[in-house]
RNA sequence: GGCCCCAUCGUCUAGCGGUCUAGGACGUCGCCCUUUCACGGCGAAAACACGGGUUCGAUUCCCGUUGGGGUCACCA
């Protein structure tokens, strides 16, 4: 019998763009699923009307395609209500589900006194004490019932976490979750399980704040006559400064994009970060889905910089080949223009500032105590053999009529011809910028 | 407060009783390359939270303390 293919989802709320949290366990979804040959999932969980909106699952996809992280089918729970009611009415069947009437102000009520008293804010259940007579006069005062699954008390909850090994729950600690509210929308709880169930999902990979909801919903696994799938919770990350920080929450994707980090720099540090595997600056998903393995995973929530990934991002860059950058380069910029610049590079954004200074218009007026290099390099330059390394001729020859060397005699070179004091190799500027426009821009220095 | 995780270089971690003078990666520092800066190459410094046990022997096992994270919603 062939393997039973694997399937992961990826299902954030359309309530907002990614972030760093979300895009990790995406990440992760996604190279379990390459890793097994299996099927990666895009769920939008969207049953709270209120909050979802179009353009954050618009730019949910936007995101993810720009990650290179497409998903191989998409799902919407506001397209499946159907099911949930059908679910929902199993676990009624089943004795699995039931009214209860409280308001919010009142379990808000319950759970100060629980917590004053030092207990755990666990639901009473008194709406299972209701009588028919009891929710008939509920109703009769225009009460709307919201739905609870009811945990199995007496059946101890434990699996195997991927990542945090043998997970024990004793159910009589946890409150019956509500699934539906008065108004008949849904909550998260059981959409998701049935959904879960119903796409096939193999394996649950999300945020260790999950992992009470997993207790509760392998319960309602078993109540609706399914295995559960398989569960792996990673921890958290938190900010550089430690805690977690409201800033990690806003670390859109999209902000990232604007500040030219390189998607595979996220990719790269969101598949290893808070894994015993080094983060490194690879180009391809391919080593990362090859060696994705959750026994790698710490169990310890884990800091994410900024700084660190820009610096990821930029080794990337200077990687990049021509054809992966060349949409993003000015017009006319060519792949010789590309590699010569390149490794002085954080942004592929950057490549524009040197393009017009290969190949625009500089000039700058040399320092006083500049003036003498500049004027032999003029001097120099036209009894140069441009076609072969121009600017080791050029430097040797300098340095002969004026006894300059080291930095006194690069640094004023390297300000006339491109109006900067560091960059690109200038044995690599020289020829792109071109005998003329050198002799030009010496010259203009004078 | 209850429950669940976690605690090794600045950071992410390896370590599953002696092999640890504790390994790797990022960062930092130094050197080399480049007759500058950057890029690249090489190398160095840098850690077992604390207190009790268990043991011939604890980074490794147990308990506690302290600290960090999560959760206990008619959010997801």
């Amino acid at each position: 019998m062939a393997r039973m293919s694997v399937v992961t989802r990826f299902a954030p709320a359309p309530t907002g763009r990614l972030h760093v949290g979300n895009i990790r366990t995406a990440v992760h979804n996604w190279l379990w699923a390459r890793k097994h040959g299996g099927r990666f999932l895009l769920r939008l969980d969207d049953t709270d009307r209120e909050r979802s909106r179009e353009e954050y699952a618009a730019g949910i996809s936007e995101d993810l395609a720009w990650l290179g992280l497409a998903p191989d089918e998409e799902h919407r729970q506001s397209a499946r209500f159907g099911r949930y009611e059908m679910a929902l009415a199993r676990l009624r069947e089943a004795g699995r589900a039931y009214p209860a009437y409280e308001t919010a102000q009142e379990l808000e009520l319950k759970r100060k006194v629980q917590l004053g008293r030092g207990m755990p804010p666990v639901y009473d259940r008194a709406a299972l004490d209701l009588t028919d007579g009891d929710r008939a006069r509920l109703e009769a005062e225009g009460r709307r019932p919201h739905w609870r699954f009811r945990l199995d008390h007496d059946a101890p909850i434990k699996w195997n976490d991927l990542i945090r090994g043998l997970q024990h729950f004793d159910p009589a600690l946890l409150s019956d979750p509500v699934v539906r509210r008065e108004d008949g929308s849904w909550l998260y709880m059981l959409p998701s399980c049935v959904d879960d169930i119903e796409l096939g999902v193999t394996h649950v990979v999300r945020g260790e704040d999950h992992v009470t909801n997993t207790a509760l919903q392998i319960q309602m696994f078993e109540a609706l006559g399914a295995p559960p799938p398989a569960f792996a919770h990673e921890a958290l990350l938190v900010g550089s400064e430690g805690k977690l920080s409201k800033r990690l929450g806003s670390l859109g994707v999209d902000a990232m994009r604007e500040a030219g980090i390189e998607p595979a720099a996220l990719v790269a540090k969101l598949a290893r970060i808070g894994t015993s595997l080094p983060v490194e600056p690879v180009i391809s998903a391919a080593p990362l889905i090859e060696s994705f393995d959750f026994a790698t995973f710490g169990r310890a929530p884990a800091r994410f910089d900024l700084d660190e990934l820009a610096g990821l991002s930029a080794k990337i860059v200077h990687q990049l080949p021509f054809d992966a950058v060349a949409e993003r380069l000015p017009a006319g910029m060519g792949p010789a223009d590309w590699l010569a610049v390149r490794p002085n590079l954080r942004k592929v954004g950057e490549a524009g500032d040197w393009w017009t200074i290969l190949h625009g218009h500089v000039e700058t007026k040399a320092a006083e105590e500049d003036r003498p290099v500049v004027a032999a390099a003029v001097e120099a330059a036209r009894g140069i053999d441009w076609a072969a390394e121009p600017w080791r001729q050029l430097v040797a020859a300098v340095k002969e009529r004026t006894g300059a060397s080291g930095k006194s005699l690069f640094l004023p070179l390297r300000r006339a011809l491109t109006g900067r004091d560091s960059g690109p190799e200038m044995a690599a500027l020289l020829p792109l910028i071109g005998r003329d426009e050198a002799v030009a821009r010496l010259e203009a220095a004078l």
